[in-house]
RNA sequence: CGGGGCGUAGCGCAGCCUGGUAGCGCACCUGCCUUGGGCGCAGGGGGUCGUAGGUUCAAAUCCUAUCGCCCCGACCA
């Protein structure tokens, strides 16, 4: 039996200074966990168990639909060489030398080695699909660790690949994780949702995110209240209500204003008398393409001018742009800014310019539009030119984008792509990813199978990951008040604390002794609190750690009751000692 | 990496400006007392003031460097 006044389970009143997030300052307060280093966590006693717990449910489920592995987090560099990522990655992937000065590194994720393996032992299609998982630690070194747990340099990460002979192959293997993740967040008690994810520039063509609203979380979503529609903000679309355009004014061809010293989009529109919404918004941008080696190649780069027009209310979405170019990109500065554009900013657009007509026209400048743009008429844009603007543009006519493209920001309030109802906006926590992956790591690495033809194939591959610990700080985020939290019963450390209020009083310490007994002879994870402190110490330590029920074992033994408290609702019920037993089956909906 | 803040006992903080005995609350130990929301009284232990160098008769305090941690931003398969 565990008893409280043997265990470790070091409590503080205050939670250290450093500590933002409420997760962060009560899974410190409450004993679970101390901090060694930056994003670098010890999980003690408390964190440890709820930790195992969450383990235990996730492996639970996927040995459903694949098979556990362990695979080492120490690899050679040249396995990440081999799948062009040891570039990629840049720092925020470990590295160090061995001995013998070989180059090593710490695994951000198991791609490579769970496809080095693939590709030495699998065949044959006949040996398809496979999905392999593992729940082991990753590292990765984070510009800026933050908000405790949920964003570390090492963590306990559940990820899964799945190996597939064909993309039909690959639905299913993807839904088989869908279907698997569902049931292991429901198991651990998170109000959690689906969303699209932004599958980012590595050429996936699928990918959702499971989120936790919560105030703490880095990610925004975009989600419908009136039908299922969510995504990530990265990814997320609206439906737009139409604009109506200007009239055309003299000959409808484009036409100069005098703007004097009219610079915003703001300023502009309200010195023409007109909406932004009938302004283009023009970004400066620039692409540095570094040449992959980053070592070896310094100083040699390439930029690459990309110019962004959007309607003149919007906002640029940096990681649909990311999705469109390939390249991450930077603000123009003024030098570049007037070598293009032979003007000041704050009067640029589109006109006068040899726009490259294909995204792989390295030569000339790249002119991006937004698709709200597109079929648009008599908008606005600078004259490029010193306190100027133009009037009567229209895409496509007087000017010749390289692409159309979603470039903007979904807003809160706008129409649901869907429905059309108002979407909202909220901040969550990703616990879990799911991802088609495509031929990304068979091209790279060279993994090839016979069809049943004979003919060589390359394997479709899916990954998979949970966070582990993000699902406890999830938890923690979603059931807190000023004493402390509650974990659902599933994750907790203990299902239930006893509390005898005076372990001096024999009939009271007798009692709690014996409920405990029962209470573990029938399967409950409990703790006894026999330390002899005073009911206020043992109340406030049982609320503040994270166990969804209490039992006050008090003066009314002597009548055969205790009180069982529900953390979460505080809630107090009277319950005869002789009842308890079945009173737990029925509260946790077990069969006794 | 840019901007900001902070390193003094396990936790929370004061002292630093204006150099001179290192302090408070909580926690901890002993004893008494108390026992339905962090009880009370008495006694006690614990700190190279992040580190290194410098100025000075004298440095937690002033100067320089450095390390670490937190926050905002950039970044985040």
């Amino acid at each position: 039996m565990h008893r409280w006044s043997e265990l470790f389970i070091p409590t503080l009143r205050e939670a250290p200074a450093d500590a933002e997030v409420a997760s962060h300052k009560f899974l410190v307060r409450a004993g679970y966990i101390r901090q060694l280093a930056a994003g670098i966590y010890s999980y003690l006693f408390l964190g440890n168990r709820s930790f195992n717990k969450v383990s235990a449910i996730v492996r639970q489920e996927m040995d459903r639909i694949g098979q556990e592995f362990y695979l080492p987090a120490l690899h050679p560099r040249e396995l990440w060489e081999a799948s062009g990522r040891y570039a990629i990655m840049g720092e925020n992937l470990f590295r160090l030398k061995d001995r013998k000065g070989t180059d090593m590194c710490l695994g951000m994720t198991e791609e490579e080695v769970m496809t080095s393996i693939a590709l030495k032992e699998l065949r044959s299609y006949k040996q398809l699909p496979q999905i392999w998982y593992q729940i082991a630690p990753k590292f990765r070194d984070e510009p800026r660790p933050r908000s405790g747990l949920l964003r570390v340099r090492q963590f306990m990460m559940k990820d899964s690949y799945s190996f597939d002979i064909d993309a039909a192959g690959l639905d299913v293997s993807y839904k088989k994780h869908y279907g698997a993740y569902c049931a292991i967040f429901d198991r651990c008690g998170l109000k959690y949702m689906v969303v699209e994810a932004d599958s980012g520039a590595m050429g996936g063509k699928e990918s959702h995110e499971f989120m936790v609203r919560t105030n703490a979380g880095e990610d925004l979503i975009v989600s419908c209240d009136a039908c299922d529609y969510a995504a990530n903000l990265e990814k997320a679309t609206s439906k737009l209500e139409a604009v109506e355009d200007l009239k055309p004014e003299g000959d409808g061809n484009p036409l100069e204003v005098h703007t004097p010293g009219q610079k915003t989009i703001e300023e502009v529109a309200k010195f023409l008398g007109v909406s932004p919404k009938n302004k283009i918004k023009t970004l400066a941008l620039m692409a540095d393409e570094v040449a992959s080696d980053n070592k070896d190649t310094k100083g040699k780069k390439h930029s690459r001018a990309i110019i962004v027009l959007l309607r003149g209310d919007h906002q640029l979405n940096e990681a649909k742009l990311n999705g469109t170019v390939a390249a991450a990109t930077r603000p123009m500065e003024e030098a570049e800014i007037r070598a293009l554009f032979k003007s000041p900013a704050g009067y640029l657009g589109p006109m006068g310019i040899d726009w490259s007509r294909d995204l792989n026209d390295v030569a000339k400048p790249v002119l991006l539009v937004d698709k709200a743009l597109e079929g648009r008429a008599n908008l606005i844009a600078g004259a490029n030119k010193e306190d100027y603007h133009v009037k009567n543009l229209t895409p496509g006519k007087d000017f010749h984008p390289t692409a159309y493209a979603d470039l903007r920001s979904v807003t809160a309030g706008e129409a649901c792509p869907n429905c059309g109802k108002p979407l909202r906006i909220d901040t969550a926590v990703e616990i879990g990813h799911i991802f088609k992956l495509g031929y990304r790591y068979s091209d790279s690495m060279g993994l090839r199978v016979l069809d049943k033809n004979g003919k060589e194939v390359m394997p479709i591959m899916g990954c998979y990951g949970i966070g582990i610990e993000r699902i406890l700080t999830a938890a923690v985020e979603q059931g807190n008040d000023e004493n402390g939290f509650w974990l659902p019963p599933s994750i907790a450390p203990f299902e239930v604390v006893i509390a005898p209020v005076n372990v001096k009083d024999e009939a009271v310490s007798k009692a709690a002794e014996d409920i405990a007994k029962r209470l573990e002879a029938a399967g409950f994870d409990v703790v006894l609190d026999d330390r002899d402190e005073r009911p206020g110490v043992k109340f406030k330590d049982a609320d503040l750690v994270g166990i969804p029920f209490r039992i006050t074992v008090g003066k009314r033994v002597t009548e055969g009751t205790v009180e069982v408290v529900i953390r979460s609702t505080r809630e107090v019920r009277d319950v005869t000692i002789s009842a308890i037993v079945d009173h737990f089956h029925h509260l946790l909906g077990r069969a006794g």
